[in-house]
DNA sequence: ATAAGCCTTGGACCTAGATCCAGAGTCAAG
DNA sequence: CTTGACTCTGGATCTAGGTCCAAGGCTTAT
């Protein structure tokens, strides 16, 4: 009940968004123009006027964007949302290919670790170049890498 | 004409290269540049001259490459086989430290995936967009993306 | 011996994702 | 009312990682 009241309308400055979640000014109009973050209200002098929804989205931005999501992808992500009104069906049909792509990075990453420990683990740390199973591998041709 | 070779010193073209490998020419140059690739021997005429190690080596970087590493970081895992001769021991541990990096990401990716699958599941797929767990978690503060 | 198709260099150009700048207007503290 | 910090727009610039010429020199098959 009293929830809607208090995120309401805080209005904030892009300046002090940017500080909140820790982005560059400039990234925040960036974002704007490629269309990741909505156009925002504007105050009577033009300067943005943001919300704590807008904070919410950019951060949601940011953590997408550092799990190596691009851009375009994320945009896409965000479309998710904008499909409210075409249905909960699609909305679920997107979520499960974004998680197959996210199982196929595991995957891949998943191979390159475990190989790696096997080097390691292979690897006595001392001794001759030859005898080391992570510099053979750097030259070989079946390298886990 | 030159049937039997020794494949010791086969001399490939870049061309040659770029197909067995799979990559454009430029790329090869352009690693080149960049200290990906040491400078090649040349025939008389100027042509580039290519070896095996030469072909292994470029496949090397593609794979890493593939698999999210910087150009840079790259250059980096290469000088571990120049550290040779300052021992196995450096080699070892620029290789844990990779190890880190690596199991870091893949912690956050299945962080991610399993947040959106719990979404997944929840999920009913149809009925009203205050139901969808998905559409509610884009705009919530905690979503796991 | 000539055409087709390689290769050379140097430098321009491209996309993604920002980041920076100039010149002008706005806001808040003293 | 004056400062100093902020913000505005539009466009220029930057890094990473390539990609694409142009003009000319090799190579090889026919």
């Amino acid at each position: 009940m009293l929830a809607a009241m208090n995120t309401a309308q805080a209005s904030l400055t892009i300046g002090a968004v940017a500080k909140r979640v820790g982005v560059a000014i400039d990234t925040i109009r960036y974002y704007e123009r490629e269309g990741l973050l909505p156009e925002p209200l504007r105050r009577a002098s033009g300067y943005r006027s943001y919300d704590e929804g807008a904070v919410r989205q950019l951060r949601f931005i940011r953590r997408a964007k550092d799990l190596g999501f691009t851009l375009e992808e994320i945009r896409d992500l965000l479309a998710l949302s904008a499909d409210r009104h075409r249905g909960v069906k699609a909305v679920k049909q997107r979520a499960q290919q974004r998680l197959a792509v996210i199982d196929e990075r595991i995957a891949e990453l998943t191979r390159v670790r475990d190989g790696l420990e096997q080097m390691i683990e292979a690897c006595p740390g001392h001794g001759s170049p030859e005898q080391c199973p992570i510099l053979r591998a750097l030259v070989a041709d079946e390298s886990p890498l």
